[in-house]
RNA sequence: CGACGUAGAGAGAA
């Protein structure tokens, strides 16, 4: 029972789906019952490939067997509806694990908030958001950080920087190197050069590096302004911190 | 004894 899940983590970090399945209908072929772990493989699988028949097939086995998922079946699950861009079925997942009792943590709500922002679902991330705060749900930097590359993408500065303040409020995390390539993103493609170099500025002070991607983000948005020897300037003064471009 | 989460830019082609 352990080795069969066991096995099939072991066949799924190498990626071999063909033999994921072969033996997981092997197994069940002989009378063993699937825990929640072997269930989580699977969708860890199907949500990597992108399979959502696959997806769908673990469902209906968990029903037809009686297998209540746990948590982390449910965070797998909900990170396969984000590659398979299912973000209703997602959310309707979602309220079926609140019904049953089980708590989001940091991983739920991530995986989530992906699915709602690959899908343009700001209004839903946002909500959802929300319901964190009045839950009291765990909340992290990571979190903070999807949400906020959510906003980036989307174009919501106003709600990036509510979130961004928050994040400097909370006391369970500060905004780090990604955060600020986020906010850097948002600055750049709204054309507010000032907001960007000030955000360089804090980062010094708070001790953030400016690594790559972040400084990506400040020369388009440099160039995009034709600010070209502030430009210069910082793509030398990056050299100079030992960023290498790529 | 085994399972889960975050970022930038990108020629040509579509």
């Amino acid at each position: 029972e352990v080795t069969y899940s066991a096995v099939l983590d072991v066949y799924a970090k190498v990626g071999k789906v063909g033999e994921v399945m072969s033996l997981y209908e092997r197994g069940r072929a002989s009378g063993w019952t699937p825990d929640p772990i072997a269930f989580s493989v699977l969708c860890k699988v199907f949500g990597e490939a992108g399979d959502y028949d696959g997806i769908r097939f673990v469902l209906q086995e968990m029903r037809s067997l009686g297998v209540q998922p746990n948590l982390v079946v449910y965070n797998t699950l909900l990170e396969a509806m984000g590659k398979a861009g299912k973000p209703g079925l997602a959310r309707s997942l979602f309220e079926e694990m609140i019904e049953a009792g089980v708590t989001p943590n940091e991983k739920t709500l991530t995986a989530l908030v992906k699915v709602y922002g690959k899908a343009r679902w700001s209004r839903d991330a946002l909500e959802l958001w929300e319901r964190m705060r009045s839950s009291g749900w765990p909340m992290d930097f990571i979190l903070y950080n999807t949400l906020l590359s959510m906003c980036a993408d989307l174009g919501l500065e106003e709600e990036a920087e509510m979130l961004f303040e928050d994040m400097k409020q909370s006391e369970y995390c500060r905004p780090d190197s990604f955060s600020y390539t986020a906010m850097l993103n948002i600055y750049g493609s709204g054309g507010k050069v000032d907001r960007a170099m000030e955000l360089v500025e804090e980062m010094s002070e708070v001790g953030v590096e400016l690594n790559v991607m972040g400084c990506t983000c400040l020369i388009q948005c440099l160039g995009r302004s034709k600010r070209l020897d502030e430009l210069a300037r910082v793509f030398e003064a990056s050299i100079e911190r030992g960023i290498r471009p790529d």
